[in-house]
RNA sequence: GGCCCCUUCGUCUAGUGGUUAGGACGUCGGCCUCUCACGCCGAAGACACGGGUUCGAGUCCCGUAGGGGUCACCA
């Protein structure tokens, strides 16, 4: 009805722009995140711009603050915009300049209806369980405010007649015009509302193609109207569906952490906070595991779903730990430096600490964990766990230690396969089962019955360590 | 409540009229093994329901149910 250009031949545009708009008024969450990805990917798939616009119009609810997590919260995820970020509330004098044209066209009208009066009215129609609409009052005044009087500015919906809203992932959708009222453009002070400059901003910043929450599929046709008025083809809509969690409820804070800067402080990788929001809702056949340029190559809005998806840790901390291991053992240790320090773990030298994660990284699914099972690696402080000491470090197994101890200490060069050959031999000779001499080990070195393989954790241990331990243990120190 | 959207294993999903309905996470069992992991092998597990259309429906149409979104001088 609006619109009948073609729409979905996205290679013929001559330049996609796509623009992530949030308003100051929370950190950025998942579903803020994956929105803003979509935006990104989609722009990057076309070759075209993606636009950081901050919409903060309601100086009440916005923050500075907030302003700075969202924008850190992007920088983490490395969805880096190519232009802006725009503050809307900079903007006035562009949003004047509109207001006059549209006033100028006669597609806005003034309101004198109090708030006061329009809350009853509202209250009014809820109580007889009716719907509530503007009524319209003023929209046959056609009178200006009088000095010192106060007034909105509405939009002249049609009366009659529906909008139809070609979405991007859901088809035509339309709506009944009747159902639509005049919304309020400017209020009283004389700023604009969300709805305006949305739709100016979407126009000056020559957006082609919006991706947004579904929670706006209602918005859509209003602002289908608006971009009429200004007698601008409207951008092609895409909803994406909501991330709900598991009890299919909207997500919120008490699905867990909802700021993105959350998922970091748990250690998870951006990589992987990306993988995961954009195997949320689309799909490429049955791969799981991408890196940020397949999908940058990859990502299409034919292959969104349009069902709400429910956010589930356990696959996250999957996608995380495949995330993990993809990494270089160097650029792993580099990754967990923070988290280490965070600890209170002292600094290491940084082939040591690849070595180390080289060993751990398939035994953890996020830093926070990697950090914490790094713990015998980089700190001589041992945690003993008293069960695992009273269970392996008996007079018998101290003895063994004390055995194993002054065999090793002849080893060299001390690479794993020379730890290896030594304790078969200890093993051989003492008429044992590997595990008995393993298990002591393992106590002795770590404090703990899980860890590498004990060949693999002596030689990254290093000789020094791994006989300080091991004479340690052996002299009972562990018992205390 | 009005309007709008959605509905394949517990979860994320593949599927575009003809498939033993596939994969992944998770779960369970086994193998590997010095512990824990990783890996490998295997198992259980889904087309919301009811009508059509069709030789044949997860796929198309209608209805029902369930879930969700939205109804501000918020965005």
């Amino acid at each position: 009805m609006t619109r009948d250009l073609p729409r979905g031949s996205v290679a013929c545009m001559s330049q996609v722009r796509t623009r992530f708009a949030p308003s100051p008024s929370g950190f950025l969450h998942l579903g803020g995140a994956r929105t803003a990805l979509f935006n990104y990917l989609f722009a990057k798939r076309h070759g075209g711009s993606f636009v950081l616009r901050i919409e903060d119009t309601d100086r009440e609810r916005s923050s500075d603050e907030f302003v700075r997590a969202i924008l850190d919260g992007l920088q983490w995820l490395g969805l880096t915009p190519d232009e802006g970020p725009f503050f809307q509330s900079k903007r006035q004098d562009v949003y004047d300049r509109r207001i006059a044209e549209l006033l100028e066209a006669g597609a806005v009208y003034h309101c004198f209806c109090s708030a006061e009066a329009l809350d009853a009215k509202r209250k009014q129609a809820q109580a007889d369980g009716t719907k509530y609409l503007y009524d319209r009052t003023c929209r046959e005044l056609g009178r200006r405010p009088d000095a010192g009087e106060s007034a909105v500015l509405r939009f002249k919906m049609p009366l009659e007649g529906e909008t139809v809203v070609r979405d991007l992932v859901r088809g035509d959708v339309t709506f009944n015009n009747a159902e639509l009222d005049d919304l309020i453009l400017v209020r009283s002070d004389g700023s604009p509302t969300f709805h305006l400059v949305v739709v100016i901003d979407d126009i000056e910043m020559g957006i082609t193609h919006i991706l947004r929450g579904e929670d706006h599929l209602t918005n859509t046709p209003r602002q289908v109207r608006i971009f009429e008025a200004f007698s601008v083809e409207p951008p092609a809509y895409g909803h994406l569906p909501l991330i709900v969690g598991q009890d299919r409820a909207r997500l919120s804070k008490r699905h867990g952490a909802t700021a993105v800067d959350a998922y970091r402080e748990q250690g998870f990788l951006p990589s992987a906070v990306i993988n995961y929001l954009a195997r949320l809702g689309w799909s490429h056949g049955d791969q799981e595991i991408f890196t940020g340029q397949q999908l940058e190559q990859l990502f299409d809005v034919d292959s969104v779903g349009k069902s709400a998806s429910a956010f589930d840790m356990e696959k996250f901390g999957w996608v995380n730990f495949e995330h993990m291991r993809a990494l270089e053992d160097a650029e792993l240790a580099d990754a967990v430096v923070p988290y280490l320090a965070e600890r209170g773990e002292t600094e290491q030298p940084r082939e040591y600490l690849a070595a180390a994660v080289a060993q751990l990284k398939e035994r953890a699914k996020t830093l926070v964990e990697l950090a914490e099972s790094l713990h015998y690696f980089v700190s001589d402080e041992l945690r003993f766990d008293a069960k695992a000491v009273g269970k392996f470090l008996d007079d018998d197994g101290r003895a063994h230690l004390q055995t194993l101890h002054d065999e090793l200490a002849q080893v060299d060069p001390w690479t794993a396969e020379q730890v290896e050959a030594t304790l078969r031999v200890v093993v051989e000779r003492e008429g044992l089962k590997l595990g008995q001499l393993a298990q002591p080990a393992r106590v002795a070195l770590t404090g703990g019955t899980v860890s590498p393989g004990i060949f693999e954790l002596c030689a990254v241990l290093g000789r020094e360590r791994t006989l300080a331990r091991l004479a340690a243990a052996a002299a009972g120190a562990a018992a205390a």
